[in-house]
DNA sequence: CATAATTAATAACTATACTTACTATTTCCA
DNA sequence: TGGAAATAGTAAGTATAGTTATTAATTATG
């Protein structure tokens, strides 16, 4: 009963959890976004105009998945992608009327859901568990960041 | 910069650098498992004879993504698989000698990992941080496993 | 005991996540 | 300024993670 040193198999679980009740939640308000089209909606309501590596940078992700995750997002009618006129290697990003909209409806379950996922913890308990969280995280800040072969 | 509410966002970077770290350590030691198929692996050595649907349970995992596992540890030599006699619908899977032997050299990779993903935190805090989030899973239990339609 | 419901695996499909490799640009600098 | 290094995006490949559907086998029940 070692499985995985526990970190980082109770690390797995949680994350297991938060996306399933994410997925649940929206699919409750007839929504479809996923946790990473959400975070990746936020990052380009947040910053429009905002390039394909900056949306993997603000979210901790590659290059090469954001790549397919902004592709999704663009079919759905949520973003636009024009090639940049000062840099024509890259790509900006813009929210359609659409994705704002859905954005706004979707941030107010998003909020509701942070509860949802600690649940099992009182108020004092969430706010140490985040403080904890939030440490270890920031522990790694710029390393471990993934895409960029360094 | 609500990014996923926090919470979810969080956890979703814990996850990502305890996954990474975990390559990263197999790498150095010149091995090859994932997170899951250790997982896998702890499990079948620990209940040898088990069928892919007990691995599936022990681990939070499904049957489907297990049936994969399986493959790729069968590949490697580390397991092999054979119709169960009492049930002939499940597979019994069952270590091989150099599937054990891995496991055990593993392990010790595995043990020295846990420390390293929390290693922004001293050890009051890293108990802490375990005892919080084993209760926050602990809250969804039997609920939320994957795989098996409700 | 016949059949309906359940269960184990697998297949096929979608979405992350990450790697390496490759193309097109851009930047840096000797 | 001319070529090396760096960067943005894409492509292709592997591994999780999960869904639905299908097949085969088992269990439960009327």
């Amino acid at each position: 009963m070692r499985t995985y040193g526990m970190a980082g198999h109770l690390i797995r679980r949680l994350h297991q959890i938060s996306t399933q009740l994410f997925t649940k939640h929206m699919q409750e308000a007839g929504l479809d976004l996923t946790p990473v089209q959400f975070a990746a909606m936020d990052a380009i309501v947040t910053h429009p105009g905002i390039d394909q590596a900056g949306v993997a940078a603000r979210i901790a992700s590659d290059r090469a998945t954001i790549g397919g995750v902004i592709d999704r997002l663009e079919q759905k009618g949520y973003v636009l992608r024009n090639v940049c006129s000062q840099d024509r290697r890259a790509r900006e990003v813009q929210p359609t009327e659409k994705g704002v909209r859905a954005l706004d409806e979707i941030s107010t379950i998003v909020n509701a859901l942070q509860e949802d996922i600690l649940a099992g913890l009182d108020q004092t308990e969430r706010a140490k568990f985040l403080e904890l969280v939030t440490k270890a995280v920031g522990n790694f800040s710029d390393l471990m960041l993934p895409g960029e072969t360094k």
